[in-house]
DNA sequence: AGTGTAATTCAACGCGCGTTGAATACGCAA
DNA sequence: TTGCGTATTCAACGCGCGTTGAATTACACT
């Protein structure tokens, strides 16, 4: 006997969706590739969820609500623990680099697909104008006011192209191209994301505190 | 009268395929889509250049070699100036940001959308594998050794992290998705990339020095 | 003016696309 | 067993796609 799927056809569907749309996105999948992938009719996608957009919304969706409220609960179980002082500026960012870590430890592959689904988005200036608004704009805010504080006196100008250098070099590691696999000869590999985090931290908090206490 | 235009239909049906490409991405555009913005009849791209495939390619690689070699008489031009002493690092970084300037200087909307096409292709794992190869890893390279030899005893591991941190913050502002202009209420533009250019330099160089003069 | 070549358009092909309505299978309560 | 709602498949539609070969135009050169 062999592991049992258990999983519904909906969630196959969802499941496939999630990994072809992040390596190929939105207009470089086909109804009919999902369908052939989960192994089901073409029709039962539309039956489930409606139009092919709105299979990419359903996908996009299933996660959003759990990343966000994550990061937040480490940001603000941070900012509690801290007590009357400041958060570090590295607590902050760890909090930011959160999803790496969740898709490390749960092992499932979903999560991994899903975050690469998210940098497709981040890169794209149709998806990201499009779809980062409905769910991660708010939670954005937020980290930016924890930047504020612990960096008193710096201009918003600055924070906020930093903030940019921290999300381009996050969106590019949750894209896992294998670039860095090919270019490093192996000695760094674009899926190991315990890698990515640790060195990750002290490189934007020194980043933040060059560019943010810069009088001028 | 008005400006002549004096620019082939040809060379029309490239510079709209490159804004149309960057933009929606290789499967996002139609043949007749680029037909249609260029005033030409859909059989003219297929004549001048093949498949559309064939079109993708000839976009890519118009301004490839001239973004590579100017990239790389720099960093050499920057080497042979620091003569017997070590380049320093924010020099290599100026180097490598050199699309920025390039861009921003010339201004033609032309640059500006070549290097959303290259942030397209980079935070995408089939194209990244599939084009970057072709022209841009052997100057990569270049960039590895000069940051090796104005960073002594740094290793590798720590050094191709940190290009990719670098990389990634390029590739998010060269893909221009207008998201900081809206997080900042106007107070940072997706399109100015001198202020991108300038703020980066300082942030990548004390990212690189606080990971790569660790011990461990 | 005439000719040959390159550039461009015209017309059409076959295919795969997203979507839909009707038909069928399934699970379960009565 | 029957009935019923949900899940799934079947069959088909019309459309837009990339591509192509033939026809037409533009143009350089004699």
């Amino acid at each position: 006997m062999s592991t049992t799927p258990s999983i519904s056809k909906r969630d196959r569907i969802l499941d496939v969706a999630e990994a072809l749309f992040a390596t190929h996105g939105f207009d470089g999948v086909t109804m009919r590739q999902i369908a052939n992938a989960a192994e089901v009719d073409v029709a039962l996608a539309s039956y489930h969820f409606g139009k092919k957009r709105d299979v990419f919304d359903a996908v996009f969706m299933r996660r959003a609500d759990i990343l966000n409220s994550t990061r937040r609960d480490v940001l603000y179980a941070n900012q509690k623990a801290a007590g009357k002082q400041q958060q570090s500026l590295e607590q902050i960012i760890e909090a930011f680099l959160l999803p790496l870590k969740l898709a490390q430890e749960t092992g499932d592959p979903g999560w991994r697909n899903y975050l690469a689904l998210l940098a497709y988005i981040m890169a794209s200036p149709v998806w990201s104008q499009e779809m980062m608004p409905k769910i991660y704009d708010k939670l954005v805010e937020e980290f930016i006011n924890a930047l504020r504080s612990t960096l008193p006196g710096a201009s918003d100008e600055n924070i906020y192209w930093c903030y940019h250098y921290l999300s381009g070099a996050l969106t590019l590691t949750l894209a896992q191209t294998g670039r860095i696999d090919k270019l490093s000869k192996g000695k760094c590999r674009s899926t190991d994301f315990d890698a990515a985090y640790e060195h990750m931290i002290p490189f934007i908090a020194a980043g933040f505190r060059a560019v943010c206490s810069k009088q001028d």
